[in-house]
DNA sequence: CGCCTTATTGAACAGGTGTTTAGTATTGGA
DNA sequence: TCCAATACTAAACACCTGTTCAATAAGGCG
């Protein structure tokens, strides 16, 4: 088995994947960008549709084989803090999000797996005293998931909205900190009968 | 000019947008699934493309010709209040995600718009005392506003992760309660030295 | 009525898609 | 060295796509 093409092929096809999405992408243009045949594609990869298949487990596989890789981004994302992820998986990043936008499985899997790091890191945080208690630490992890993904979904719009890409640092740092300034004080004021539940439970 | 099934094949195709994304949506299968020749389409819309368009600028026509309408869609989402929203517009709401994962720019103007509407409910609410001052209210309303985009756009996952559909009320309940507690209490604990501060601003 | 515009259609076209087939080149082991 | 397996390709197939064209039916208006 000639597995140098071969990786070429998934290397090819997850960089147009990521590109243009998976419906807009054919075969026939993958072939075309690696310099092969479209037939060659199906002998090695059965079907189209099992080319995306390899090229998600594949995607998947590598990140989270270094899981520390995929734990820093998982986190990332889930606290705002785009900057350091993006220096360093922004292609992957983009893969990512077709994966999300396409659907099914993968994308289910993928998500229940950030969220689930997400509560980890909720987990050690509360222990840690830097987070308050929380009544559903579950729903507070998918909020945080969803809160940090909604970016990367929406990029192409916070683009035009902010004129740049908010991949830049500045940007970044700016979305970074007003996330962080909801996630730290809120946004709503309190009501006064929660200030003095509050002090109350401060002075015991 | 025939305005019946004009109007008709509008709302057919704004439908099977809505339920399969542009993408995937032919020509041909809406005009089977409106009863009527592929031909008689192009006659009434020019192509494809135009018919998408018109479909685009008749839903946010409809959606912002009753502008209050519009505005309670955009504020229900930017504080992630879903329940009401979805029992009025539910369906609106799908064709909305579509023309969003489709891009251009009707997705900008809409995306910008609803910045725009969040922005307003804020500066009203901080007028009203009900809001604390945040250094850029700009930036708040944009993450409000995709904080309040995500369950609308990551839709499918949220309901595998959840085991049913947050459209339902009493996940929607619980999602809005966990996102206002965010947004009332934070999640992180402030530090000492900005607990004296607070202390201070108050006193004065 | 007849006439012109409009509504509507079936058939065809050109181009793109994924996949198959039959054939050729290349390689690796007995 | 020879054989069998694998790598690879060009061509064709069947299907789906958006669009065009010529023809027919229907309406409104003089």
């Amino acid at each position: 088995m000639n597995t140098r093409t071969r990786e070429n092929l998934l290397e090819v096809a997850t960089r147009a994947f990521a590109r243009d999405g998976f419906a807009a992408t054919s075969l026939r243009s993958i072939a075309k960008e690696a310099g092969v045949s479209p037939a060659l594609v199906v002998h090695h990869f059965g079907s189209r549709d099992e080319l995306i298949e390899e090229c998600i487990v594949r995607a998947l596989g590598l990140w989270v084989s270094e899981k520390q890789e995929f734990v820093d981004v998982s986190l990332s994302v889930a606290i705002g803090q785009w900057q350091g992820a993006i220096d360093k998986h922004g292609d992957k990043l983009q893969f990512f999000r077709q994966v999300l936008v396409h659907g099914g499985d993968a994308a289910n899997i993928l998500f229940s797996r950030m969220v689930q790091e997400a509560r980890i890191m909720i987990d050690s945080e509360m222990l840690k005293g830097k987070m308050r208690k929380v009544e559903n630490p579950d729903d507070l992890a998918l909020l945080m998931t969803l809160h940090g993904l909604a970016p990367l979904m929406l990029q192409n719009q916070v683009n035009n909205h902010l004129g740049g890409s908010f991949l830049e640092p500045e940007l970044a740092a700016r979305l970074a900190s007003a996330n962080l300034g909801i996630y730290r004080k809120g946004v709503y004021k309190t009501s006064d009968a929660e200030k003095k539940k509050k002090k109350k439970a401060g002075k015991k």
